[in-house]
RNA sequence: GGCCCGAUGGCGGAGUGGUUACGCAGAGGACUGCAAAUCCUUGCACGCCGGUUCGAUUCCGGCUCGGGCCUCCA
């Protein structure tokens, strides 16, 4: 089943690539993590389901995996790339918090989701405050042929390497010049290492460097942490379709120059093998946004009534790459999706897992194997599971051996998930569950009377109440969405 | 202004040079006192105009529309 040769698609050299581990029979990936100056909304997390699956994915090849996801509590600006406020910073003053609890909090916040999502712990959440030594290590390192001074920090001169903004496939040179250019920079592209705090001014996050009290420029910590904790080359740096744009192009640059490698004619010399990048999930009313209008976080949904797993299977419904429309309804389909998976596998639970190799299985085992394998086809393997568990005259063991593979790699948990734990649960419903109960218990007497008009009666009560009654259904009732 | 991407049935969303995606919704059936839930069956598509080809939803060009990035962003 995992013989399939796994293929990604790499961003750098906009192909499909046949997966090839830099070290034997490990693979060691690095995921651009949250800036924890806020909440994360359920777009954030989509980048998070995809690493996820990635992730999975090599693990179910067989590969060691060391999976690196980091977060970042420094160094993002408000505006332009060089003189902007720090967000963090920013959210600190208007929370009249400390920066360190501002972090903290949001940190929680984004953990809590990624439990709730089955998204499985990484070897490591690498926070960059930690790596403060190493970051001004490693810029000292590439400073004297890379780098330049100016008044406000310490500037990274893009000509210095070769191929800049390959992945990006634009060269940013020209531009119309609507953004304020720190005076000075010998390139418009030319970014920050280090962001030297300004004469007179105090920040909570700064640090005494070669160049200054000030902080690292943002692009630093994911060279330092993805060198430190995996090593150049490492097999895959995965990330939002944004980061292919600005931020990974000045790692790339960064790594370069670390690594003393002029052009990008082996990918390795951009520190990892592989970039690979997840569409964004986008609304029609807008673009996901922290600002306009409801924010949709995951605990929303919840609230709303949606299991959050109605949310990875929502993403597992379109390919990563692909922009994905959220919507209400959207959701809804795929929550009904997941609860009929899992009513077909409550069935299977109690039976001892078998051997998955069976002969009526073989083809739609390698269905999903070719599914995944093609630059992780979750839409096509989400059928192929669904095809074994409608395969007939199988036994239960063989078929529940076969979906636990199978969600291995998907993360749904199929067998930790019940029919129950799908109950639609609206924070703003009109009457208790043990009301609903008792009414139940009202109804199932006058229906065992025969006296239809009643039992009917409370029926189309509990409905006024958006309930709906299931005589024929494990749970006897559901909220209605 | 520059760079890039997309356009598939009611909605979401795969994929392919010449048979099917699939899911949700809809329709029909089974079950039910009747419903609902569940199960079975099923209708519905490939933006517009050219070109290449025996044949194009799939390849090429143009057009229209939509979106993203160029400033922090998954």
């Amino acid at each position: 089943m995992t013989d399939t040769p796994l293929k990604l698609f790499n961003s750098l050299t906009r192909a499909i690539e046949v997966f090839e581990p830099v070290h034997e029979g490990e693979a060691r990936v690095y995921s651009c993590g949250p800036t924890v100056y806020n909440y994360p909304h359920i777009g954030n997390m989509r980048a998070y389901v995809f690493a996820d699956v990635l992730g999975r994915t090599l693990s179910w090849k067989g590969y060691d995996l060391t999976h690196i996801i980091n977060i970042t509590d420094v160094g993002h600006l408000t505006d332009d790339a060089d003189a902007g406020e720090d967000k963090m910073e920013k959210m600190a003053a208007e929370k009249a918090q400390s920066i360190w609890d501002i972090a903290k909090h949001y940190t929680e916040a984004y953990w809590a989701d990624v439990k709730a999502l089955n998204i499985r712990q990484p070897a490591k959440w690498s926070v960059a405050t930690d790596y403060i030594a190493e970051m001004i290590e490693f810029a000292q390192g590439i400073a004297d042929k890379h780098c330049y001074e100016l008044d406000s920090g310490l500037y990274f001169d893009v000509s210095t390497v070769g191929d800049y903004g390959k992945l990006a496939r634009a060269v940013t040179e020209e531009g119309e010049g609507r953004i304020d250019t720190v005076e000075g920079k010998r390139n418009a592209a030319d970014f920050a290492i280090w962001r030297k705090t300004p004469a007179g001014e105090t920040r909570q996050m700064e640090w005494d460097s070669p160049w200054g009290k000030g902080a690292p420029g943002w692009h630093l910590e994911c060279s330092v942490m993805g060198e430190k904790l995996l090593g150049f080359p490492f097999d895959i740096h995965t990330g939002g379709i944004d980061h292919r744009e600005i931020h990974h192009p000045n790692e790339i640059a960064q790594n370069q120059a670390f690594c003393g490698c002029g052009s990008l004619d082996q990918a390795t010399h951009s520190g990892a093998k592989i970039w690979m990048h997840n569409n964004f999930l986008v609304e029609r009313s807008g673009k996901m946004s922290k600002s306009a209008g409801e924010f949709l976080r995951l605990p929303l949904l919840v609230d709303k009534g949606y299991s959050p797993l109605a949310y990875r299977m929502m993403c597992l419904q379109a390919h990563y790459r692909s922009e994905l429309e959220f919507s209400w309804e959207g959701l809804q389909a795929a929550l009904t999706r997941l609860k009929r998976i899992v009513m077909a596998v409550e069935r299977l639970k109690d039976a001892p897992a078998g051997d998955p190799s069976h002969q009526k299985l073989v083809a739609i085992r390698a269905k999903f194997a070719e599914a995944i394998s093609d630059d992780l086809n979750t839409a096509v393997a989400l059928v192929a599971l669904e095809e074994a568990l409608a395969v007939k005259k199988v036994d239960a063991g063989v078929k529940r051996a076969v979906i636990e593979e199978m969600d291995a790699v998907l993360g749904l948990d199929l067998f930790g998930l019940t029919r129950t734990d799908l109950r639609i649960r609206p924070k703003d419903a009109q009457i208790t569950e043990a009301e609903i109960e008792a009414e139940l218990i009202r109804r199932k007497e006058a229906r065992m009377a025969k006296d239809f008009a009643t039992s009917d009666a409370i029926r189309e009560s509990l409905g006024e109440k958006g309930v709906e009654v299931m005589d024929g259904d494990p749970l006897g009732w559901e909220w209605k969405l």
